[in-house]
DNA sequence: CTTGCTTTGAGGCACGTACCTCATTTACTG
DNA sequence: CAGTAAATGAGGTACGTGCCTCAAAGCAAG
């Protein structure tokens, strides 16, 4: 007994092909019995569409947009490249996925862009940037005009998207805090916190989960108030070395964001490495390097290969509009240490 | 510019459509020159074969067996679910996997039930045992008749299968051991470990990479022989409460395999938690708990879903003769704490 | 009854590939 | 050179669905 086709349903159903296909198309013009009718053969029959053959008939192809932020960054370049790789990997499903720059702080360009993209023939539109007044109009016009945006990384709230790939940015900061007490056990000091910027949505979240865990179940830490490296090296050298004269107690450093490279560099340099107990964000060559010498004991990352394929993968069900499948798109938190390196 | 088909190959190549589809195709009768000329125009062209037509013309089906040890499993029980979930989410891809239930052991009626197999038509198995070598000979049986064959979980050596998809056990020990001993920072004492058994090969190399860790980085702790309950709450219950007596310097413990549910019980029961940093491999809804009381720290686990997703994908890969996106299907060795608790 | 509308049927073409047959050309052997 | 085998071409059907057209049937209101 092979698979049922409309065929099979048509004739379990008592009714024509085209009917069947009114039906499953959701085409008007179709009493509401017969659809009954139609629908009863169905599930009688257990038929399930064949995607193969659907898509192909259907001439179905996928083109969307992944805008990232520019500038050096080892995370977006990473992103980049794996969107490369899983696009290669689903030419073969039609899938194509073109890569715009979109400035960091010039909401007005990016606005810009998402304009230029409307000009394309476009199916799905994935975007990571912080989010602005500006750029939240620019994706609502996006997303009346039946185009499907999908939040990467960096939420954008409910109203403006169909769907956020990334992870839950307070059970990270959260995640870090425990995992900072724990390997400070019994000891009593103080936590330097590090960010690019408090102006991002994710860093404030996490020191909000961050310093929710340490307030409740590690109070002899106390947690300073962040430093802003605005992903400056220079500016990073200098808030650092500021910081090792200020405080004399520094047990723990905990860095939320990006520009890691040049954060351990400062903290080097500045004799506050090795001996704390540090934790940061994201797998690069630079931390990656650092947890191997021992120098940073974990890493919250998140799986950036399954990041970029569950973002093909909500953009591809949008269009289609079919269910998502919520356990597989969810991204978890991944804590790396020198012995479960990927 | 749409992409490219067949007929755009041959028109490049200067051939007729039938010799692109031998080319394409692997079948003989093709002079070498031409063959290269074929795959030149291929290249150029950037032609990548229409998996949806293909299949649809191939009327191709994936009939897949996977073979699980029977009796009461947590782990076991969830990686059926995720299993029935993936086959419906997959239907429409015209892949099927059908459960078997093989005795744990009992190397002689895991050999029937895998003969039995052999009589249905069947296009791969996936199968998590511990080896013996009757069941390595029923696997290379299996394969020498073009059946792939995928370890899960547990895996058995290259010679015999054609994938391993689960995590290295050696790392994910390795990675206990460090969490333990930071867990644990300037402490000394004894670590109590416990396994359902020590023939198990994966709880062999958890031992060994735990012991590993400990000994290079975490000199004051000293490592217990490991306790076997052989998955029986009774006698859990009776080697916790002997070690109980015996060890009175316990500051740890690691269990390495399944049956944590009366392990807790029993630990609990004697006296041995809270108060001891405790980590633990699998995540089902007793670990899950004794995470959110307080009770566990870590749990090492893999993501099931990943797992299971990630043999179905892996089976097609070897049916097709299509290269395996490794990156995807290498599982992480997932740390959970209850902050980050999926 | 006719008119006009909705509902259904019948059939066909298209999508891109797989696989088949049969005829024809090319290359090699003696 | 003929004879033979290998290589290639030409053309077809099939897969299951989407989408289209046109005709026929059903039905309600005037």
């Amino acid at each position: 007994m092979p698979r049922p086709t409309v065929h099979d349903v048509a004739n379990e159903a008592g009714v024509s092909l085209a009917t069947v296909d009114r039906v499953l198309n959701g085409r008007p013009g179709v009493r509401e019995q017969t659809v009954q009718r139609v629908q009863n053969a169905v599930s009688k029959l257990g038929y399930v569409r064949d995607t193969y053959a659907a898509n192909l008939a259907r001439q179905r192809e996928y083109r969307f947009a992944v805008l990232l932020p520019q500038g050096p960054s080892q995370f977006v370049d990473t992103v980049k490249e794996a969107l490369t790789e899983a696009c290669a990997a689903q030419a073969a499903e039609r899938i194509s996925a073109q890569i715009f720059s979109i400035p960091r702080n010039d909401p007005h360009r990016v606005v810009r862009e998402l304009r230029a993209l409307q000009a394309t023939p476009l199916d799905g539109v994935a975007i990571m940037t912080t989010e602005t007044p500006q750029v939240r109009d620019a994706i609502m016009r996006l997303r009346s005009a039946g185009v499907p945006v999908v939040a990467l990384v960096a939420d954008l709230p409910s109203s403006e998207r169909d769907y956020f790939v990334g992870i839950d940015s307070i059970s990270a900061g959260r995640t870090a805090g425990f995992l900072l007490g724990r390997f400070l056990r019994n000891l009593s000091g103080q936590i330097l916190v590090v960010t690019p910027s408090m102006l991002a949505r994710d860093s404030v979240e996490r020191r909000l989960g961050f310093d929710a865990v340490i307030a409740r179940d590690f109070r002899d830490l106390q947690v300073l108030p962040s430093l802003e490296t605005h992903a400056d090296p220079d500016r990073t050298q200098a808030v650092i070395a500021r910081a090792a004269e200020t405080y004399s107690e520094i047990v723990g450093i905990y860095s939320m964001g990006a520009g890691n490279g040049p954060l351990l560099e400062a903290l080097r340099s500045n004799g506050l490495m090795p001996g704390r107990a540090v934790i940061l964000h994201e797998l690069t060559p630079a931390t990656r390097q650092a947890l191997i010498d021992g120098e940073v004991d974990a890493v919250i990352g998140q799986n950036i290969g399954h990041l970029v394929r569950s973002t093909l993968r909500v953009l591809r069900a949008k269009c289609d509009n079919t269910p998502i499948y919520e356990a597989q798109e969810r991204i978890r938190i991944d804590i790396i240490t020198r012995e479960n390196l990927p």
